[in-house]
DNA sequence: CGTGCTGTTGAGGACGATCAATGACGGTGG
DNA sequence: CCACCGTCATTGATCGTCCTCAACAGCACG
């Protein structure tokens, strides 16, 4: 998207008021007629199960749109929610709006269409990641996604600003279990020992351990930073 | 989509030579310059892992194309390949043609970014399924998917002609588990007892098992058969 | 000063992985 | 016609990861 398409959706927004850590980002989504673009904080989508517990499926950052499937398809799963997981700012668009924009300017669908891809991208990883082994593979390698994408928005700050609860709903663990992998990784000095939020502060290690890949994020200006880490020709203990 | 805008992709279409089972049906995904799309048979795309154990994240029947992230996305991840999982016809699409559908036909985009859209909503589902308790459900709900996109498609056969391996790969289970709960699925009257194919006999049954509700497939003619089947009102044994 | 929420720690148990071997079937070649 | 082989389905036994339940500590909040 070239600047004068950027412009013309920015026109577009309706700011809203700032949504609280732990509130409701979009209601149930089939009801509202307009998406949602966050504009600053994290927030997740997540749909609940019967059993009450809440599966994570989505991580959204600033510039993404947190329900841009109520666009495109007839009838949204209603159990699809999203939340946001620290303080958030968002703007909504009218899906008239959306409408227009994607009828005068071309390179605006085909950027929608790019986003939906990149988030099936991330879902396809994330669907690898529940395998990929040892529970500390997968904490490890969402870990390393929410660094890049930080990093792709300009946020260096090397605290993750979540919850180990919403860290298990992602990873498909439980609460306990994730405290262990935490403190396994405290342990290594691949985060922070001090505090209880999580602080990365060895990414090289951490990349290594979650053997990430951040090509699927579609980042090109990251990928040198975060390509695939081939294994230290040093050899290294291996459960240290 | 009109007839117009499907003749117009028919025409651009370029028929290639079967596809056995277990062959490629894409080759490296960067390296091609075309989509592709399947026209009978079904298959899949994965990716491998380090290991070299394969993991299925989508299913592809006819009318899905196989490969359209290499379209729109700069770089796609290059362990991500598609497999016929059983003989396949397809044809393919070259990107320029695709480009100048969605130029002339602004509807043939937006059916583009709904597929896409569909897929996300199908790997959503597939994490939850991950999820959802016993492996059982996972296995039950794979086979609704299956039986429910056959349907879409005019494929009434209850025989589902993919091997133990492809569910394990895609459910994310060992083959031998698999084959367990296979087995348990037989022992319901679930699935057939007669021969080692799998053939569905107790669609109902398997539905409630899985604690299927197919409307994230965005079908709707197919709702009201597969939808979120309740609890029945007569008690009935949970373990039988 | 109680009440939540988040993080932390311990013990026991279940589900599913892994290894290993066997059976059923179809194709191929002697 | 039969021996051989590959693929896929089936079965048994053992073991490990991770869940569940339960309790407690720190901290912010009213």
């Amino acid at each position: 998207m070239e600047s004068r398409e950027v412009d013309a959706l920015v026109e577009c927004l309706e700011h809203r008021p700032p949504v609280l850590a732990g509130a409701e980002v979009i209601g149930t989504a089939s009801s509202a007629k307009h998406a949602t673009l966050l504009l600053s904080g994290v927030a997740c989508s997540y749909k609940r199960l019967e059993d009450g517990s809440r599966q994570i499926h989505s991580f959204y950052y600033a510039g993404d749109f947190a329900d841009l499937y109520g666009y495109i398809l007839p009838q949204p799963d209603e159990a699809i929610a999203a939340q946001a997981l620290t303080d958030c700012l968002v703007a909504t668009v009218d899906y008239s709006a959306i409408q227009e924009l994607v009828a005068r300017y071309p390179n605006v669908g085909l950027a929608l269409w790019r986003a939906t891809m990149l988030e099936a991208s991330m879902l396809r990883e994330r669907l690898l990641n529940v395998r990929r082994g040892s529970a500390q593979q997968r904490v490890a390698s969402l870990l390393c996604e929410q660094l890049a994408r930080r990093e792709a928005i300009g946020i260096t700050n090397p605290i993750v600003p979540i919850k180990q609860v919403d860290i298990a709903d992602a990873a498909v663990l439980s609460v306990v279990h994730v405290n262990r992998i935490i403190q396994a990784l405290r342990r290594r000095n691949v985060l922070s020992r001090a505090s209880p939020v999580i602080e990365v502060i060895d990414r090289k290690q951490l990349a290594k351990v979650a053997g990430f890949d951040g090509r699927y994020l579609g980042i090109p200006q990251l990928v040198p930073e975060w390509a695939a880490v081939p294994h230290p020709p040093a050899a290294d203990a291996t459960t240290a």
